[in-house]
DNA sequence: CTTGACCTTCCAGTTACTGTAAGCATCATC
DNA sequence: GATGATGCTTACAGTAACTGGAAGGTCAAG
């Protein structure tokens, strides 16, 4: 299969999927005309990733989570934590942002937004 | 001031300073062994900066915010535009987040996590 | 005069791609 | 067989916002 279809079928920019075989991800085989050849196994990875990386796996961890899938006998307990390390952080950055959008909430409700010169916003900024 | 104290005051790193000036949002003054001078006016700026990035806002919007804070005659809908802009692409990083965290939870939930092989995880990053 | 802290510049690395350009390969059509 | 449209190849540059490190100049204290 070449790159174009194998991109359509794993939902990855044909960019993508050679990124992921410049940094050792996904290593298609080659034909003689030197294009790129994935097999079901390949696509089948690929969508293992496309996968991981929509619930906000970086691509270390996908490296991570395609050698756990391949080892048939590693622990279950491996993976699990992988996947709570990442729900932690996740948990981070949704407090992170939460605290910020509230502050912003806050400043804009209170800046009436008129074609007058004093900003609360701006105020706020200034003052920290 | 020195970079280091003006460091201290405004809570950047002196690095981070340094690549302010190098994209030309702060450009300090310099003494004659070369040393960049901070005033108290530039300072106040970096923190400025300081506490618009801890709010999430990119460092162009920083650039913006700035030259609205110099402009004192602007029009505050100006600057609440901005703010709102920002606020809803922050709201919209929070639901994708959540929307991570919920199947994440899920997934974490339902594995056992021992040392058998079988996973639930795994399983749902393989078959989508 | 030396030591240590602080400063300088410059270059490379980070994450995960994305864009662009120059140039083959393939395929359908005439 | 020629042609034009895709599709493939590589290689290089750019993105955001820093961060780390190396090599070397400056300054105050002892």
């Amino acid at each position: 299969m070449n790159i174009g279809a194998a991109a359509k079928a794993s939902g990855l920019p044909p960019k993508t999927i050679r990124y992921y075989e410049e940094i050792g991800l996904i290593l298609p085989d080659r034909r003689d005309n030197s294009y790129r050849d994935y097999s079901s196994d390949h696509v089948h990875k690929l969508r293992f990733i496309q996968r991981a990386r929509s619930l906000g796996f970086s691509v270390e961890d996908c490296r991570q989570l395609l050698s756990l899938y391949e080892d048939k006998s590693r622990a279950s307990a491996h993976v699990k934590e992988l996947a709570r390390e990442h729900l932690t952080e996740i948990e981070r950055k949704i407090a992170e942002l939460t605290s910020m959008r509230d502050v912003l909430n806050t400043l804009v409700q209170s800046c009436r937004g008129d074609d007058r010169p004093d900003c609360p916003i701006i105020d706020n900024l200034a003052q920290h």
